[in-house]
DNA sequence: ACTATTTATCTTGATATCGAGATAAATCAT
DNA sequence: ATGATTTATCTCGATATCAAGATAAATAGT
């Protein structure tokens, strides 16, 4: 009787004509969702940074040397809006991660680069970061993992055809 | 070759000292999240929502005759910050979908109520809702909707381990 | 060449959130 | 009773986000 279950029979009871299995799944993939970030959080507070300012910082890294990206790239990377990039990068910048240069090839566009401290910086959280996500899936035996991957898997085939 | 796969391909070959494999798992949970989300909202958007009123009506609802609850109450339901709930509600009382009156019992306290209107909108919308979450999960098999289910249920157990 | 369109990024204003501290009532201990 | 503590909610300032519009450079069409 977890916290999902509890909801779920509050619907049952109070307008028993719903329906609500997928609220059951839905509910849950919510909530563990909230349980992640809140453990990847400390992680990330414990730099000095938090989930958006790691986000963009990965994406320099993971793209390889020379860690170098324009901020559409890391748009379409983040999924986030074009503002909120922007102050992502100013803040970034002034936090002396990120090297902001002028794209030679096209003045309207810019290149952000991983400084030599926030490359340093990534590099050593990432290994926290992984072994944080490591810690909260502990519990779960590998072959549950398996199974659990592939159902997320084709739980998102199932959301994107709708 | 999703999105997630495409990540933890990147860190394989940028940093082959580390193990991604309970990233792969996470981030397919954060990317599911998501998509549920956005499906989730435009429920909302068409009745003038977002999924904060939302969550706080169906709350109300979810809590049976008379649909009435303290700020402190729905602060625990809802995991938010109390100056958060502060501002719900009073969102809600200016669209006059919540009445604020004093709790006779604890003048520290209020109970915020359902209006009419509100308790004709909830009960409206909750059934649209349910019905998005079902069209969000249609094309998945019944049986694998159990087996997910399950192993949400034990991966919530595992991260509450962690 | 010149104009129109597209592309890339930034600016601005509105909104939602959090966390810390403030306020005020209820409860507890003596 | 009375002072101290706890409980319930609100206020306020800082931050992050988005969406729409502005700016400016590159590209395409004639």
């Amino acid at each position: 009787m977890d916290h999902v279950d509890f909801i779920t029979e509050q619907w049952a009871r109070e307008r028993p004509d719903l329906d609500v299995s997928a609220m059951a799944i839905i509910g849950r993939v919510a909530r563990l969702y909230l349980a992640y970030q809140e453990g990847m959080q400390k992680t990330f507070a414990r730099f000095g940074l938090n989930a958006a300012k790691f986000d963009v910082l990965a994406t320099l890294r993971r793209a390889g040397a020379p860690y170098r990206l324009s901020p559409g790239d890391l748009l379409k990377a983040t999924m986030v809006a074009s503002g909120t990039m922007t102050n992502r990068i100013a803040r970034l910048e002034s936090d002396g991660l990120v090297l902001r240069q002028i794209n030679p090839d096209d003045s309207r566009s810019f290149l952000i680069e991983l400084s030599p401290k926030g490359l340093a910086l990534i590099d050593h959280m990432v290994g926290e970061h992984v072994a944080t996500q490591e810690n909260l899936l502990a519990a779960m035996p590998h072959a549950e993992r398996m199974a659990f991957k592939t159902l997320l898997s084709r739980a998102q085939i199932a959301v994107e055809q709708a």
